[in-house]
DNA sequence: TTAAAAAAAGATATTTGTGTCCTTTTTTGC
DNA sequence: GCAAAAAAGGACACAAATATCTTTTTTTAA
């Protein structure tokens, strides 16, 4: 479905969102060891992040990191997407039909239509931030970090 | 969504399951065409399609080409995701964790997992003959070969 | 039985995706 | 100002996906 990029910009951003702010930002060994994913080239993603759509903000030298603003978080999921070049995945026809619509439909365009629909909508109808509170709902899992209910 | 292999092995299928018969073989050459697809490349993936799930048919020698036989007419489309090892799709987690299931569910489990639920059905319970009726009720497209609805 | 046709098989080339490492730039605190 | 910390940037390495070309095997028909 998504390519190694794709998910680790995914769970990056969200792992960002989850435990970083601007007061406190992260480190890429933090983040690469919290989503386990490989350090160097995760490190090449936040890059894409931070220059497309600004969907990551980063500060250079001690203190320095990634964080997500207030801005950012109310970017619907689509845009981390965008940002690595993937967000063609909710738009392409299922068979490769470089044309393929509603008047030139591949065999399988009827039932898929649906599905990307449905696909466009989680992307495009989903903020970060909404991920975030659905995190913290607790037993939510982003590989290295559990999200927990907390105490009432 | 899909690799160009599995592309062109669900294309190429249709193809051949459209136009071709035990008793009309298809040439590589003309399925490459028919499908807008590089020749070579699709030899390749026709000889897993035959090997694998038995999705395809072929003869060696002169009037040898590739047919699909009534059984497999009759398989489901995943068969095709199968034979170039791509059925995964269906069952991955959307963020790529390798443990993701309701009680390890990632942020995006809950949304994504009807979206998969219904990928799962469309490969599943739709047949390769369902794709052939459904081209030859006319007006669809697998690229270079139009449905063409036959004269009442 | 031989020549031609066609897929199968093998070898290789090219491109893209994934991943690592090293150097540079920016920022901070002393 | 200087040293340390951290991201940015550049170069490179490796693997997988995509694509092409050549040779071999099988089959048919003349």
């Amino acid at each position: 479905m998504l390519s190694k990029t794709a998910e680790y910009a995914l769970r990056a951003t969200i792992y960002i969102a989850l435990k970083g702010s601007e007061e406190n930002k992260l480190g890429i060994e933090e983040i690469a060891l919290g989503i386990d994913s490989p350090k160097s080239f995760t490190a090449k993603i936040l890059q894409l992040l931070t220059q497309n759509n600004r969907v990551i903000s980063s500060v250079r030298g001690p203190n320095g990191g990634f964080y997500l603003t207030d801005r950012a978080r109310k970017l619907p999921v689509k845009a981390i997407l965008e940002a690595v070049e993937e967000a063609s995945v909710i738009t392409k026809c299922v068979l490769g039909l470089k044309e393929c619509s509603e008047t030139r439909p591949c065999p399988m365009h009827t039932q898929y239509k649906n599905i990307k629909k449905q696909l466009k909508q989680m992307f495009e109808k989903t903020s970060i931030q909404q991920l975030v509170d659905e995190f913290n709902k607790g037993n939510y899992f982003i590989d290295n970090l559990k999200g927990v209910r907390k105490p009432c």
